[in-house]
DNA sequence: TTCTGACCAAAATTCATTTTTAGTCATTTG
DNA sequence: CAAATGACTAAAAATGAATTTTGGTCAGAA
């Protein structure tokens, strides 16, 4: 094999196109452009991906991974359905790049409309919910939360969450991660009752009957 | 005055107008085909109306008020937030004329973005919002809910509302207005915790879950 | 006086022309 | 000689001039 300065030209050219395709979206990424940003004559990158959706979806197929990733080693079988929410949560919001990459699609589809962009959009959030839809039904069968429709359910977290981490944002401050988690898992547990009248809020050492 | 044969065109014309606009949407709702629809000289409009937008302007009022007066009157300062805001909903999901023309009206700044249409639903929005705002904080200070930013909890309510009787449809069999109400409400009270954990479930005999 | 619809300017749409971009391949390079 | 390249091409997108549609007016009919 040739192995003297070959450097690995297809990791290169990925990472080119996720860059240019974070600050730029999918329109602006042209091939020309992520060539120049990989530092790579065109023809090389056609070598690699038969065709720009191609190389798109490399990396949403990556960008899904990762976020599979990074939630399926904080779910824990022993821990209840809602320490896992938190902490899967936590995960994701602080995984920065990949979390501004869909942000950022998220506004292209918005305004553009741009097809590839709308489709790879919607198999991500169909491969959230399915995640979700399947947690909610194993924390169901464990009691760990009362009994309705888990595709529902899924649902309307995740909308829940695109509320407080996007939408809010349109036209208020920002909330901070911590608010964000606070929030969405508060809202989640306790419905918006007074606090003392149910479950107990994080305040006090008292610790729900859950495993460990 | 001119009391004979007059009917009131300027009524006939809102009437006409609102019409068009809840089957064809704003942009397709020229003013010829209003004339048309009220049997009337297109200047006639004119003489109530100095553009569209104003007669626009003029519809979205009426929307608002007339929502607005719903809700209202089904709010009693002596019942519980719960009640009250179970019956507004009930209210709001009943009253299907108007909710018809925002669903279309909704769509119509999904798919073709019209800017007059974008102004009077974020109008429409911030109305509600103000309203839901004020009667959570009451809610607070009567200590019928905990302790929350009342503008976001507000902005929270609406999305969640908007993501069952509307976002939901997209992709599924819609809800009926029985399941929204229901899902609403249960989870703004009671979160996704089990049933006998807290507050009162409706159900008469309070049995506990899979104990674990 | 009240109402109307032919009329006009401005906005939207169409479509032929130009520009940009995805994808190819003969040539170069290590 | 296999891997890499960038000038090249066909197709898609942007542009803008020509044409149609629409908001708004007003002289005259009812």
């Amino acid at each position: 094999m040739t192995e003297r300065k070959t450097i690995d030209r297809k990791a290169l050219i990925v990472e080119a196109a996720r860059k240019s395709l974070t600050m730029f979206g999918y329109k602006a990424t042209t091939m020309d452009v992520v060539s120049k940003l990989a530092g790579v004559g065109k023809g090389t990158i056609y070598t690699f991906f038969a065709t720009k959706e191609e190389l798109f979806g490399e990396i949403m197929r990556q960008l899904t991974q990762e976020m599979k990733a990074i939630v399926v080693e904080r779910i824990v079988d022993s821990r209840s359905f809602f320490d896992n929410l938190t902490d899967a949560l936590h995960g994701v919001l602080q995984f920065r790049e990949t979390h501004e990459l869909v942000i950022k699609l998220t506004q292209e589809l918005r305004e553009l409309g741009t097809p590839a962009v709308r489709e790879a959009l919607t198999e991500l959030e169909n491969a959230v919910l399915l995640f979700i839809e399947k947690e909610v039904q194993k924390a169901q069968d464990k009691g760990d939360i009362r009994r309705m429709d888990p595709k529902l359910t899924a649902f309307m977290m995740i909308r829940m969450y695109v509320t407080l981490a996007i939408d809010w944002s349109a036209q208020h401050q920002p909330l901070t991660r911590e608010e964000v988690e606070e929030q969405f898992t508060s809202l989640f547990r306790y419905g918006i009752c007074p606090a003392g009248m149910q479950g107990e809020p994080d305040t006090g050492a008292g610790a729900v009957p859950s495993g460990s």
